[in-house]
DNA sequence: GTTCGATTGGGTAACGGTACCCATCGAACA
DNA sequence: TGTTCGATGGGTACCGTTACCCAATCGAAC
């Protein structure tokens, strides 16, 4: 009912009429298959452009591939996934392969949903970004179509990994507030509903990371965690709390930059100054924490590499690649002007 | 060769085996169509459920529909198109359709090939947003599917469309700003890189408007536009640019908030107070801009209705509506502390 | 008791590609 | 000269689902 008279697309019946050749000579041109001389490619390739043919994904899909990636984002409101984004799309110019993108959402319910989603819709291969799901769950996914995971941090033989080393990063911000005098550092994470979280989030490894620094340091009376969300609204929120402490804390580790800005925009309300009455770092690096009236500290983990790797990945076990493949950036460090030594023996 | 062991999928023949019916019958469930007693109807159910069956995208396609809507954005960096997207999803949630996105680039060439990634997996709709291409291309994509088109203004029989009324929401601000007194209003505009560039490209709208607007009010000697990107980092270049101006503005229209921060951030390198020295505005009314230590003065353009109703226009074209419909939304200036009078009678 | 229409269910040919296998042919080799 | 072999090209059976049409059944109406 849909369809009026909507005109007929150019099959490969068509072209190979047009050609005067069969159709699976012309398949096998499209494939970039061999079996056709380099006379008949040409004439096949003539008629293609000819016709204006492209091929339909879906019936190729019925027994080949569809040349489909399909991403899983949580959601596309942090900048950071666009950094990923962008280095996935540079590895598969040219290949051949198109990415799709599925919302994920805030649950496992969701989450998994999007992920059935694609593979109901013939993707060659699903990369996942920060998922929720249960190493479990991802195996299984893996048993049924190539699959690579973003930003978590499990060993799995069924899947490839690609990840910043959070720990790593949570240290360096931790270990830099502390060089520079601070005791009283707070903490803002992320809040997840799952029932068991597997202790891989990042959010998570973060969040323990920071716990076992401040221990390490001997401060583990000054551990304090806000647990809101990696959010502009969850940072605000998340500082106002820690902020009605007393004393209240000289710095601010806010898990992701997003909070990072939230925190700032609650710290700037209550009439405190950045860095001199507290400091403020977030994670990420994203392009607004390097602007001159934000001028956050972060740690940079290079999600353009961490997106071509993913799709480098991909590809390779689409190809055939069946031993698993792990892949880690390194995070560093970018200090800026929001932190600095603690105003000096105050309450 | 990709394939290693992948065990094989259920499909609608296990159903029928199972439920021991014909694989019409279990068709006619999963498309709730009639011509199945509500017995046989819960027999096969319970077949499905049993099985763990889901239908195969690829494979309805090249009979039915996917229940599979496109959508082309961009890219996914302004927080705006969350909002939209959010909106859609809202709409879409339970009808059984899935969005899959795509990213449409920046330029009109990787735009049309991201359509045609669409049209190719047999999507049942697509849903464009901010497109670049010619009024004439989206016409020929709508005569092969159901057509919606976000943030342009053109009227067309073949497609739909859902917009902000720019026009408004320019005027909104220029005469904002005129109000409080200014009169050296500059503007930061969007660059695209199209050699015919249609007029009703949002970025265009509100360029122009604010020109005539200056224009209505004798201000067209003070007309003063930057032309560089709507993103963070065009607009600092952009306001560095127009800060170099003798007598510098008093105002700055960014016709996007992301440009807005970045332009807050120049004027805050060059040791200007907002809103005292210079007042500046945005246009989207992103989180940021409600951030009290951003506290941007901006058009609030609601995404999520523009999403919502872009769903429900293209599900109505899959069902057959065949006349063209349009939805604008009415903007709404939120004026916050980045505006206020002009500095008094200074240079 | 026959006819009729509505309801329920199934058979089957597509849809547009690809995988697999076979036929043909000229050249190289024994 | 006969055989083998690689290269080229084609025939055809699928892949999983739906559209279309037909068959069987059954109650109601005549």
């Amino acid at each position: 009912m849909a369809t009026q008279n909507r005109r007929r697309r150019v099959t490969i019946a068509d072209v190979a009429g047009h050609a005067q050749v069969s159709t699976t000579a012309v398949s096998k041109v499209i494939r970039n298959a061999d079996g056709v001389s380099p006379a008949t490619r040409s004439r096949i390739q003539a008629a293609i452009a000819e016709l204006g043919y492209r091929p339909q994904a879906a019936a190729r899909g019925m027994r080949g591939r569809t040349f489909t990636i399909g991403v899983v984002l949580p959601h596309i409101r942090n900048p950071f996934f666009a950094d990923i984004l962008d280095g996935l799309h540079e590895h598969l110019d040219g290949t051949g392969y198109q990415a799709i993108m599925v919302q994920g959402g805030a649950t496992r319910k969701a989450e998994k949903a999007a992920v059935e989603a694609l593979l109901d819709r013939q993707v060659d291969g699903i990369i996942n970004v920060a998922p929720l799901a249960s190493k479990n769950r991802m195996e299984e996914v893996a048993k049924e179509r190539p699959f690579v995971v973003l930003a978590r941090h499990e060993k799995s033989t069924a899947y490839d990994s690609v990840y910043d080393d959070d720990q790593t990063g949570a240290e360096l911000v931790v270990e830099h507030l502390i060089e520079l005098g601070h005791r009283r550092i707070a903490h803002i994470t992320h809040q997840d509903n799952a029932i068991a979280r597997p202790a891989d989030l990042l959010h998570i490894i973060r969040a323990e990371t920071y716990k076992r620094v401040m221990r390490e340091h001997g401060l583990e009376d000054e551990i304090a965690v806000a647990t809101t969300f990696y959010s502009e609204q969850g940072g605000y929120d998340g500082a106002r709390e820690l902020l009605k402490r007393s004393p209240r804390p000289t710095a601010i580790f806010a898990g992701a930059d997003q909070a990072a800005i939230g925190a700032l925009a609650a710290i700037h309300e209550a009439g405190l100054r950045v860095p001199e009455d507290i400091s403020i770092s977030g994670y990420d690096n994203t392009l607004l924490a390097a602007l001159p009236n934000i001028n956050l500290t972060s740690v940079d983990q290079d999600g353009f590499s961490m997106g071509r790797v993913a799709g480098r990945l991909l590809l390779e076990r689409i190809e055939g690649r069946t031993v698993a493949a792990r892949f880690s950036v390194a995070p560093k460090l970018v200090a800026r002007r929001s932190t600095a030594p603690p105003p000096s023996a105050k309450t």
